[in-house]
DNA sequence: TTATACATTTACCGTTCGGTACACCTTTGT
DNA sequence: ACAAAGGTGTACCGAACGGTAAATGTATAA
């Protein structure tokens, strides 16, 4: 039972349930696509829930990582950081592959309040608070956490309307929208 | 095959849909909660997908209804109305059975483009800019379907993450983001 | 070489899925 | 009175669901 595997399972998981759902991705599928046998399957994983949280961190990580990282690459004040935060916005809607918020999706299946899905979907949405409001800090706002939660509304509004309608002009919408909010807050 | 049976039944289904989800509400919980037998619910809707949209466009049309309705009731003026939004809102957040959006909660159980139910949810969100479209202009400002857009971004990522932390303060927050752009925009 | 331990596969469990065939009303027109 | 028409309930379909028991490798240690 190599760690290895495991871990390429959960990125096999992640594809497909960022892809079709969770409910309609059945434990067959999975099995199918990644090759393995279902016994297996499941000596790594207890439950379908099991690994449907391993596949929500593992996005967890992915995404901060790739957030950070290109925010960090394209911009040095914590001011301009806070608003490139909407470039990157833009570079991730218009990759092919993008389907929306994966943990607006679990939030939408798992929708019962202080279960294990839904938790991890919010702590996600705290770990960008967090580091937005380090950054607004950094950059001399008045409030942090208010600035960093309303960049947090205008990033998840955008992100919602780039699934429905296509990535178009939202990410600039939401970037026209916190530069002044951004500006305001930071005298 | 009386129309008001036809109408009950949506109601009923959009109830468990919101509440529970698409995928994991089965044709048999709707045939067990609504007490009709299950040929005479295929009689009145020919496959599981037409009950989702029958159940999409009743509440497209309640919502749009309450949203609307409550907007007129706060405010008289267009920038006013504009603002209130937010304010109602903020009611709905703390309605008891608040779960969300349902069209995001539809467009991430079904995410594939130019499909019916995502069309439908896509459709959802035009009607909301077109209508808050219609007040920027009446309100005077300079590019009315940017701010409607910018206002429909903030309700969208309020909506999304009142669903993930509880109702607490995005609203507020939404609200205090919207009126420097309301007043910017319209002088 | 053989016993042990563990990973893997095959084959299957009971349940639920969306959907339907068909017998059984009940109504309506004549 | 009676047949046609159409809504209704029962009982069922094959497939897919999440999950598991038992058999079958396969590597290591004695």
């Amino acid at each position: 039972m190599s760690a290895s595997k495991r871990d390429e399972l959960v990125h096999k998981a992640l594809e497909i349930f960022y892809r079709d759902g969770f409910h309609s991705t059945g434990m067959d599928t999975l099995v199918k696509e990644t090759g393995i046998s279902k016994t297996s399957m499941y000596k790594h994983f207890r439950t379908k829930e099991d690994l449907i949280l391993a596949a929500l961190r593992l996005r967890d990580e992915k995404f901060r990582n790739f957030i950070f990282r290109r925010i960090e690459e394209l911009a040095k004040t914590p001011r301009e950081k806070l608003i490139a935060t909407f470039d990157v916005l833009a570079e991730w809607f218009e990759m092919k592959d993008f389907r929306g918020c994966m943990f607006v999706k679990a939030s939408g299946e798992y929708p019962e309040h202080n279960t294990p899905i839904l938790n991890t979907a919010a702590e996600h949405k705290n770990q960008l608070i967090r580091y937005l409001a380090d950054l607004a800090r950094d950059a001399g706002a008045q409030d942090p956490e208010n600035l960093a939660t309303q960049i947090l509304i205008l990033k998840e509004g955008a992100t919602v309307l780039a699934h429905l309608q296509g990535p178009g002009k939202f990410a600039k919408q939401a970037k026209e929208a916190a530069i002044p909010l951004i500006l305001a807050a930071c005298d």
